[in-house]
DNA sequence: GTTGACCTTCCCATCGTGACAAGGTTCATC
DNA sequence: GATGAACCTTGTCACGATGGGAAGGTCAAC
């Protein structure tokens, strides 16, 4: 299947307005390899194709590509992401829905940033209280150890 | 292999203070399942065995276990908590280097502070502008396809 | 001696991404 | 019209920390 009958099609293609995957990654900012796993986990739709099997993408495509990556940004789950494609795409779709996603997202980042915080804090705490010279005496491996603080 | 010469041993040994791994895990609040792992990353060494081949831990290795618990809960990685026990191990460190950890870990834990926070404010902003009722327009979809905030 | 709780090892899944391998296509240049 | 670079294809493996489960062995108690 080397030099076939096939004409080119790529270039035909280009001409059309179409994007390689690789042309694709660069103006979306996605790289392909992530093109790729978002086409296989359905994220996307199957990407149509050139003779020589080469996936091609037009305008549309990146578009959503570009709102995967500011999604992603954005700190949203693939999952997540798939539902806001398709509020996206439903021009129907009532606003209450997306906002209800925004909101539950940032109440997710809101615990987890209380977690790390918390954690920052404790250490700190402990990190204070330690000398930090040559000295063995360490609050930090006596807390993790866990003895109870030196009054 | 099944109930052949071999004394029960087990029994023994938790008569001299030793304990399987179940109670290992519930005593020291790290699943059987992460104990196993930790031994198989090198963190904790290999556990003794009884004839049967059960491991068996005394009071030092539930301490131990205990330390990787606490310090998981401050966000420490394995690598930095082997670090970590190396130290608590040896009686001659120097505080100053525990303290170096600690210092750069809480930068880390800042670091990934702020990167959610940020993305928490961005969206934030987002669901303030949307009214989030039945109409479709939606200011938070219209950011993430690309579009400029509607003046 | 059988039952049931516990243990063993091994494999698979998560989540999002990167790296690599082995091979096919396209295109420009000689 | 052949060669080689640049690109594409599919596939596998890995990360980090954890959980789930299967298939089978061991222990203790009745």
């Amino acid at each position: 299947m080397r030099s076939a009958k096939n004409p080119p099609e790529l270039s035909t293609a280009r001409q059309q307005g179409y994007y390689s995957i690789g042309r694709a990654a660069e103006i979306s900012g996605v790289t392909a390899k992530m093109i790729r796993h978002y086409e296989s986990l359905g994220l996307i739709p199957e990407a149509a194709r050139t003779l020589g099997d080469y996936r091609v993408y037009d305008a549309t495509d990146i578009h959503a590509l570009r709102f995967i990556r500011r999604s992603r940004h954005l700190g949203f789950s693939i999952q997540e992401i798939g539902t806001l494609l398709s509020l996206w795409h439903n021009k129907r779709r009532a606003s209450k829905e997306v906002k209800r996603l925004a909101l539950a997202h940032i109440a997710d980042l809101d615990s987890k940033i209380g977690e790390l915080q918390s954690m920052r804090d404790a250490l700190a705490t402990l990190a204070t209280h330690c000398h930090g010279d040559a000295r063995p005496e360490c609050p930090i491996l006596d807390d993790l150890g866990g003895l109870p603080p030196a009054e």
